[in-house]
RNA sequence: GCUCCCAUCGUCUAGCGGUCCAGGACGCGGCCCUCUCAAGGCUGAAACACGAGUUCGAUUCUCGUUGGGAGCGCCA
């Protein structure tokens, strides 16, 4: 029997880092044991389902690589198959029309709160054989009363429920469309899902699904549930602290690749191993790893993944990031140094696309003015005739490579008795602005020799202005 | 309130009765390297929630306590 699992969300939000995780272990699964990995949209909620968020959902996966080989299927798609279903349950007496008011039922829940009981439909309508003039009936599961329903999950072991704790639950609406509990049940039977998949907090619900697949005498499928995703803080996650769209990973500058190597690590392992290729992970990847315990994002260790991925993948590929990045924040990048040499002299020194980015805006501009603490310490009086014999010798250098630049920065230096920094740093803030850039001489090579000229003769004459105000 | 789940360094985790005065990773401290910032190398501090059992022996098994979490909708 091939592997079959799914990912179905509910579009009524953009994609977030739980909902990921989720999708990343359906779609590992299904890659390990060569399966089938499904995607269904479950919009039964007409009210708070959004196309929008449909495409967000959509787009999260797209980014994250994580590729549906079916679907997306949709709920809202498919009422006829379960409107008939709801007919065969009631036909066989499985289910029943429920005539109670919302006041009612309410009432019913008050009382046994108040009695310290756990709220649930009492099944007087099981009995009923009149229809209620005035209220349209919603359509009950007959649950069964006694007995226990045990869930043999993959990643919590034997959880037993005793039946009575179980009630009735509402399968088809007043208005006669199907719920959750239900859809879920008939979609993952007609689309043969054999491994589901997701969040903790549905734990709770699987007994009364499995015992859905009974009433339909269909095998459930095997169960896994994955521990929650905490905030940084430990706390459930919330769009304070990291329920964020996937989406806005990227725009802060994090790789897919970075996202799915820390997801996977949020619950699972393998020994001692952090760093894990997709490909090690579709032939490493299993439920008996996972574990059951909640887990927190822990940002610092996220930024640390995405920076080793930054400084290992491929230069063209980080390349063509960085450019997306660049662009974003408004630099033309055409007439600048070539993207692949600039990404392999700053890719040591960001965690983030987007901080490379933002670092490397001054191969493309001329900074507009200097850092005021770095050219107070650096553009002074002494750096003035520093910076002029360096560049006398840079207008001669025959060759703008990195290596004859640096021999002349190590020799000015050396002929005066300076130290590197005090040679370096001065033209470091003359052409970057500021104290931060890649060594001093890549970092001239990679300006050019143009460029170089230009900003060191301004930053000579702001040394001038600095040394003799007014 | 009731039902279910969970519990190793600050965080992510390894551990599946002796190999553990508990290993790795992020972060943090120190040292080295060094033209800045990084990266890198070396190194340090840092945890088995608590209490009973079971056992020759418990981080590992059982029960309880405490502490977290989830569910209890004509939401999903």
């Amino acid at each position: 029997m091939t592997v079959r699992t799914r990912f179905a969300p509910s579009p009524t939000g953009y994609l977030h880092i739980g909902g990921a995780r989720t999708a990343l272990f359906c779609w590992l699964y299904a890659r390990r044991h060569d399966g089938t990995f499904i995607l269904r949209i479950e919009d039964t909620d007409r009210e708070r389902s959004t196309p929008e968020a449909v495409q967000a959902i959509l787009d999260g996966m797209a980014w994250l690589e994580l590729t549906p080989d079916e679907g997306p299927y949709y709920q809202t798609e498919r009422f006829d198959r379960y409107k008939a279903v709801v007919n065969e349950l009631l036909d066989a007496g499985h289910a029943y029309h429920c005539y109670c008011t919302k006041e009612e039922l309410e009432a019913m829940r008050a009382e046994q709160m108040a009695r310290k009981e756990k709220p649930r439909y009492d099944g007087r309508c099981r009995t009923r054989t009149e229809p209620r003039a005035g209220v349209d009936p919603v359509v009950r599961f007959k649950s069964p009363q006694d007995g226990q329903t045990v869930v043999d999950d993959q990643v919590r072991g034997r959880v037993t429920f005793n039946n009575a704790e179980l009630d009735d639950l509402i399968i088809a609406r007043a208005d006669g469309t199907p719920t959750y509990n239900f859809t879920v049940v008939i979609d993952d039977m007609d689309m043969a899902i054999t491994h589901v998949i997701r969040g903790d907090d549905h734990l709770n619900n699987t007994p009364r699904q499995i015992n859905i697949f009974n009433a339909l005498g269909a095998t459930p499928p095997v169960y896994a549930h994955l521990p929650m995703i905490l905030g940084p803080d430990g706390a459930k996650l919330s769009k304070r602290h990291g329920a964020v769209s996937v989406m806005q990973y990227r725009d802060d500058g994090f790789l897919p690749d970075a996202i799915v190597n820390y997801l996977v690590r949020l619950g699972w392992a393998h020994g001692d191993q952090e760093i894990f290729s997709r490909d090690e992970l579709t032939q490493l990847f299993d439920l008996t790893d996972v574990n059951q315990s909640a887990s927190a994002i822990n940002p610092e260790k996220l930024l640390w993944l995405n920076q080793h991925y930054i400084k290992t993948m491929d230069v063209a590929e980080v390349a063509a990031e960085l450019e997306w990045h660049l662009h974003r924040i408004g630099v033309k990048t055409a007439g600048g140094p070539p993207l692949s040499t600039l990404v392999e002299c700053q890719r040591e020194r960001a965690k983030t696309l987007k901080q490379m980015a933002e670092s490397s805006r001054f191969f493309f501009e001329e900074p507009a003015e200097y850092d005021a603490r770095a050219a107070r310490k650096n553009l002074t009086a002494e750096a003035r005739p520093v910076l002029e014999e360096v560049q006398s010798r840079l207008v001669a250098l025959p060759e703008w490579r990195a290596g004859p630049i640096h021999e002349i920065v190590q020799a000015v230096a050396a002929e005066r008795d300076l130290k590197l920094g005090k040679v370096a740093q001065p033209i470091r803030v003359a052409v970057s602005g500021g104290t931060v850039s890649p060594p001093i001489d890549a970092t001239l090579a990679l300006l050019g020799r143009e460029a170089t000229l230009k900003r060191l003769s301004r930053a000579m004459e702001y040394c001038v202005a600095e040394a003799d105000p007014g």
